[in-house]
DNA sequence: TATGATTTTTAGATAAATCTAAAAATAGTT
DNA sequence: AACTATTTTTAGATTTATCTAAAAATCATA
């Protein structure tokens, strides 16, 4: 069996597997300090510590790459955060820009069976309230036809099914839009000079969006 | 604003709020240490900055109490604590001898909304499934005219309404006899050689409780 | 009240997670 | 290839929570 690891080891896990599964590649010392906060000596101190015990496969100068010890670890903190995400939005009515802070401390509660049974409670969700696939208990993803909405082009329908950033500000943001998950849209023009793009909302609106904001949407074309 | 607690510190003031009220005196170091697991000396080191931080009232040797600041925060430690225990065995089906040690990591999760949120979805519970009074969001506690089974007398009927020890063996004890919160029991006989008694059980079945169980039971008076 | 037992505190260490500052390695560019 | 800029690592400290062993204070009771 595994020794239990610190909440701070959980998070550079999970932070190493969210820059290795978008980047596709190492994720270097830098990049990690900067998503967790903290300085690249610290950063470096952690990583010895998780190749140590099997977490990671670390060559000094190479960046890390998550073991399957590693991986799985991460998958079922993913697992947790959006099985929580899930219970706030559904059963406690918290706003989906509200959720994210909690769920990062809720990720940690160390019981397999809670997962489980809160799986079950909320009905086995495939997607939580952003959109993000909610990994099963063995660790596998529901797979979606989704694209980028930047990668959408002139005449595309589409429903919005995801977020790409998750925080306070772009959801809220969104919300005032009146855009949200199941949203319907429909491109009506791309502006070459600053990328953005002119959509019909749900058939009635039509909206520009920023190409930043573009970037962090996913739909799904009918 | 008051600074913000380590998971250590609150299981300080918890353990030193649960001494304080059961006993009606000071707690002190190695009893503390007793409940927590830890070393005499551990809890000295801690009681200083506990008194730094102007939890407790702490005097060299003469044992600590909480500060209202400290009270404040044990009662809404132990608010928590009961809300999720009520909502592990409510929603997700947990029987009441697994809960508590899932709810001591849930007790530390910071999220004032949360809260009251969780209290309002489970429909605002007096009362936990271990028949513990769940103080309100201003820290008071319902009040309920119980006694301990021990003090019960031969003839009295009653039911059980709380448990004094929410150990996973008690419980498990308990659950065996077909004893729970809601049992009916009418006291048959009191044997004074070791302090048993025997209870009729729901008007149907005669079983005999030894002393420390009885100790251990509240009980309503009909 | 003296003395032995118990409780509590101090002193000094250790381990985890962090920091800053400086050195070393790597990458980018002429 | 050489120089510069960037990234990463090392070295040395700091903070929090813990420990053991020993000293000090308090308690209990003969």
């Amino acid at each position: 069996m595994t020794h239990r690891l610190s909440q701070t080891e959980e998070n550079y896990l999970k932070a190493i597997f969210t820059i290795c599964e978008k980047e596709e590649k190492p994720a270097g010392t830098n990049n990690i300090g900067a998503i967790l906060q903290t300085s690249a000596a610290s950063v470096t101190d952690m990583l010895k510590r998780l190749a140590e015990k099997d977490l990671i496969f670390y060559e000094k100068y190479k960046g890390v790459t998550l073991t399957e010890n590693g991986k799985t670890i991460a998958t079922q903190l993913l697992r947790k955060h959006r099985l929580w995400e899930t219970f706030l939005v559904e059963k406690l009515n918290f706003s989906w820009d509200k959720v994210h802070n909690i769920a990062e401390q809720l990720e940690h509660i160390k019981s397999p069976e809670l997962v489980e049974k809160l799986d079950n409670f909320l009905g086995n969700p495939k997607f939580d309230p952003h959109g993000e696939p909610i990994p099963n208990a063995a660790g596998e993803f529901t797979f979606r036809r989704q694209i980028n909405l930047f990668n959408a082009a002139k005449g595309d329908k589409a429903t919005v099914v995801g977020v790409q950033d998750d925080s306070e500000q772009f959801l809220q943001y969104l919300t005032q839009q009146n855009l949200m998950l199941g949203s319907k849209v429909e491109i009506l023009e791309k502006f070459p000079y600053d990328q953005s793009l002119k959509i019909l909302l749900n058939g009635k609106t039509e909206i520009v969006l920023s190409e930043k904001v573009c970037r962090n949407l996913y739909v799904q074309r009918k």
